[in-house]
DNA sequence: GCCCCCGTTCTTACATTGTAAGGTTGCCTC
DNA sequence: GAGGCAACCTTACAATGTAAGAACGGGGGC
């Protein structure tokens, strides 16, 4: 019966940066980004605060450590072949990961050296519009301009009070008594004409937006 | 020599929302958000902490204050007349004033509750593009991708960590070494060829973006 | 002029956080 | 076994948001 351990106690599988990492991601996605605590972390590996300290630095280097993590998830564009459909792709990707783990976002701000998943990431961007044909300064513009709107439009849709479009009519109605249509005269007509019409949601907004950058682009680095 | 006060005591303006707010602020430009405390908030008015609970609900409700204290710096757009002119001015007063008050984006995820000011912001800039001409779907279209790329560019500008070329130069030199040419070429050819090239500031980036996305709508508005 | 009331302010206290300092334990090598 | 050294734990502290209630002060009614 015995292989290698004859003590009762199980092996304990030993602490590392990745297990940390993964399960400060795991709390975080459940609980939200506030939640997550050395305190809890710890006591979901089985472990006292303190002893996380042997493995990352402090909590700031388990934040980086999680973005990173977070980028590794995204589908790289390939290098040749459709930029454009490889831009779409990797766009979706980003979002639906940024999705995924809401809290990331919010630490990307504030947290300046990147990880090699990061790297990465940014490096096959690059990689990709290049090899459709961008001059460098016409990557660099288009590198840019793609990331701003698609960070941009993540982190708007993720503030929306909303998930679905039931919970949409319900907050609508709550906010709608204070929306004056003397004061927000065009606030109240866009609510009324376009977001209350059944079947909208302002996640489809994302590929009208990217549709039109990604076909400027094209025109521009042609031109 | 006396007025209307006769004790030595000075006549202490009474506290109020709108001081604690203006206060929070200057508090958080200078010193970050991170290092705006309720404590610290109460000292520059010259009182205690709790005194400010019977001004404001809580923490949250100070930075949604200030929030919407932030949109209300920022230029709207005319209502009528050149509507591009009118974007274009109103996007560089956004990042201008979140460039101001680097903290506000980092609070704007996070709160969900939209007060006057971001409300008369929001309506002033589909007012402008409804009196452009354009639907009320393509306003919505315009407005999210429009601001999408504001509130992203900025997002990652204040990220950089450094603020003019020369402390860019510095932080290169610094990471450079960990990046191999081999695993990250593109982005050692961005590097070498485009950003440590004089004259270059990610800020420039900005206009080329948004003069791309202004005719890009202005040509789908006409279509 | 006096008093009482109530909104404003202060005092005290507590739970929670990140992490510094140092003690304890168990495995690996001789 | 002995020694050593990571990995892990215990204790402790300063800082934070805010609950509970005491003290204060100025304005209205007599």
């Amino acid at each position: 019966m015995a292989r290698k351990t004859r003590t009762t106690t199980p092996p304990r599988v030993p602490l590392s940066r990745e297990r940390a990492l993964s399960a400060a991601v795991a709390i975080a996605d459940a609980d939200g980004i506030d939640s997550l605590t050395m305190r809890k972390l710890a006591r979901a590996l089985g472990v006292e605060a303190m002893s996380l300290y042997h493995h990352v630095e402090n909590k700031s280097d388990i934040l980086d450590g999680m973005v990173d993590m977070v980028f590794g998830e995204i589908d790289l564009p390939p290098e040749g072949g459709d930029w454009k459909a490889g831009m779409r792709r990797r766009a979706e990707s980003v979002r639906a990961t940024l999705t995924r783990h809401p809290w990331a976002l919010s630490i990307m701000e504030s947290r300046t050296s990147p990880g090699p998943g990061t790297l990465r990431h940014h490096d096959a961007v690059l990689g990709c519009f290049r090899s459709g044909g961008f001059s460098v300064a016409m990557a660099a513009h288009a590198f840019s301009l793609l990331d701003s709107y698609i960070f941009g439009f993540v982190m708007q849709e993720l503030n929306l009070p909303f998930d679905d479009s039931d919970a949409l009519e319900e907050v609508v109605g709550a906010i709608m008594p204070q929306l004056s249509p003397a004061e927000y005269p065009h606030l109240v007509e866009l609510t009324v004409e376009h977001v209350l019409k059944p079947g909208y949601t302002y996640g489809a907004e994302f590929d009208y937006g990217l549709g039109l950058i990604l076909d400027a682009l094209e025109a521009a680095a042609q031109g």
